[in-house]
DNA sequence: TTGAAAGCGCTAACAG
DNA sequence: CTGTTAGCGCTTTCAA
């Protein structure tokens, strides 16, 4: 039933030594062979067990990934770009979802060697110190993606937000507006205070001062209800900068259903260019956040701390790409 | 540096056996012996290594499951139920996000026996013939769950479309509405056909014609230029059933855009319940397919696939929900 | 109730 | 260039 590295050796008429040699491209086997291997491989249908291999070889090939939801473009786009660079260099990936650290679900795959390395994308800030701890407990290679918390001790890279912030705001002020409001996200996210605290900036920076700030989640229902709010409250701002794009629809979404016009009677940048962003009518300006090239600095560092134990930890910054759409207009 | 279960023993006092009967929860272990080997894992730190269990035991506690993008919250809410059964029955979910069968990246997770069982989510369905192949020739149990393709040889999960897209026009000429249109999805989608199917028999049933069809992508830019064509010729149906969540938010994207209000002017129901759905305003009516139910079905199904090799195959269907919300009205 | 011994399928020295 | 011999860490007979 089960066809083994033995069966192939018996079939070609070889050890299974060559036999493994060929399945690990070993320069050393003549062609003949190695040919002769490869048709035993074929017509028996063969196919390594990676248990035993990982076993042999003290490693798996794989690379784990965790994801706090299945619901987000800017996600989609950095696990698709590094699962073909990974697989470039023969490893795959797994990924594993949960909310949280206290779900559980994830730390299996890294307690018991299922893994050679792990890559942490976008964790609740909370919970960064305990994954910190587990991995490094377990001894496993691994990097963060967009982490809140800063330690010189892990890699990891974080998009330029403070950056980001400065060159949003700064879009609305060379538009011409000088009544600008910030609705910024969680505090707990470095990259909602790191956006804020460019936004502070560039007013500064431009001898004016912010309009309104208000703080809440990266949700499309708190931009609405915050929009609703200034329109009851007959102080809606004609320029707004939104941490985040679903805050940035929320905001567009309010004002659609009360007739206000975008980008006519109000001017809104949001950040992350969430696919959403360019679907919708009219079409958000919003701060890039560059997925291939996390992407890869991503699997470049990881790939770096798994070949060489020690390697030197870093944080690198990628900056983030202000995309001008249709949502954004000189003042009137 | 590594742990070994031989550590454990050595510390325990104990055979490499017997502790590894206490990690497999083995009744037959002296309670005072168990407590030695837990004493002596837990100062060890000991976590066991899952290649060589899986080496031993001839399976990985791992089952895979295949995904095509990470942005879809019906996946989300489908994956997070799964995940949760699954762990309650000792095996752990490992994701494999990739477009199509073309970019292979999913296929080494089944050729070398990495899982135990796998469950394909919503596939292209050009592409499901190849995967079932594939895993059959693997004699690796699995499941379907929304396939396309009817193949009695295969368990599946599919949502009754045809009821609920009878259900979604139902609910719209119950509101008095008689000029329906409907906005399909791609004719290649089971679950396409079956809406629409759907749609033609409640209208039928009430005696009443199309009003007008229209086919294209599951995306939020197809229903805009649909509306948006209607619109330009002047005969925009005053009651809309879309195939699916991201069109219909396409639809009213538009009609907002145009000053027509929803529901007084337009009537739309979509399909899904997407979490955009209700975080849209107007909120959306829909119909709701069971996340849970479906997760439930699909994981009892493989786990019996995976107990007993000729578990007999299944097709089973799960009822879909309309949820009553925003934008549906009373025709005027 | 416990343990000795024999693998699971593959790779890594080390010879030849 | 090829094969022999040991394991990798755990589970599984089979005896005791």
């Amino acid at each position: 039933m089960k066809v083994s590295i033995f069966d192939v050796a018996r079939k070609s008429g070889l050890s299974v030594v060559t036999v493994s040699r060929v399945l690990n491209n070993s320069s050393s086997v003549r062609q003949k062979n190695r040919d002769k291997v490869l048709q035993a491989m074929k017509e028996l249908d063969y196919h390594p067990n990676a248990a035993a291999r990982s076993l042999a070889r003290g490693k798996t090939g794989i690379i784990g990934l965790t994801l706090t939801t299945l619901h987000d473009s800017f996600f989609d786009a950095v696990v698709h770009e590094i699962n073909g660079r990974l697989a470039d260099h023969g490893y795959y990936l797994a990924l594993s979802v949960s909310k949280s650290y206290a779900d559980t679900i994830h730390r299996p795959l890294f307690e018991e060697d299922r893994v050679d390395g792990v890559i942490l994308l976008s964790l609740p800030p909370a919970d960064e110190g305990k994954f910190i701890n587990d991995l490094t407990k377990k001894n496993i290679p691994f990097i963060m993606i967009d982490n809140s918390n800063r330690n010189p001790a892990v890699t990891s890279i974080i998009v330029d937000n403070f950056r980001g912030g400065y060159e949003a705001t700064k879009h609305l002020i060379d538009l011409g507006h000088t009544e600008i409001a910030h609705i910024a996200g969680p505090a707990d996210y470095l990259s909602s205070r790191e956006r804020e605290r460019g936004y502070r900036k560039a007013l500064e920076d431009a001898g004016l001062q912010p309009y309104a700030v208000e703080r809440g989640p990266f949700e499309i229902p708190f931009g609405y209800q915050v929009t609703m709010n200034w329109i009851a409250a007959g102080k809606l701002p004609p320029a707004i900068f939104a941490a985040d794009d679903y805050i940035a629809i929320g905001v567009m979404d309010a004002c659609m259903n009360e007739g206000i016009r975008i980008p006519r009677d109000v001017s809104i940048v949001g950040f992350d260019d969430q696919v959403l962003a360019s679907e919708f009518r009219p079409m958000l300006t919003t701060m890039r956040q560059p997925a291939d090239r996390i992407a890869a600095m991503g699997v470049d560092l990881l790939l770096a701390a798994i070949n060489d134990a020690d390697a030197r930890r870093v944080t690198v910054q990628v900056e983030p790409e202000l995309i001008v759409r249709e949502s954004t207009a000189a003042r009137r």
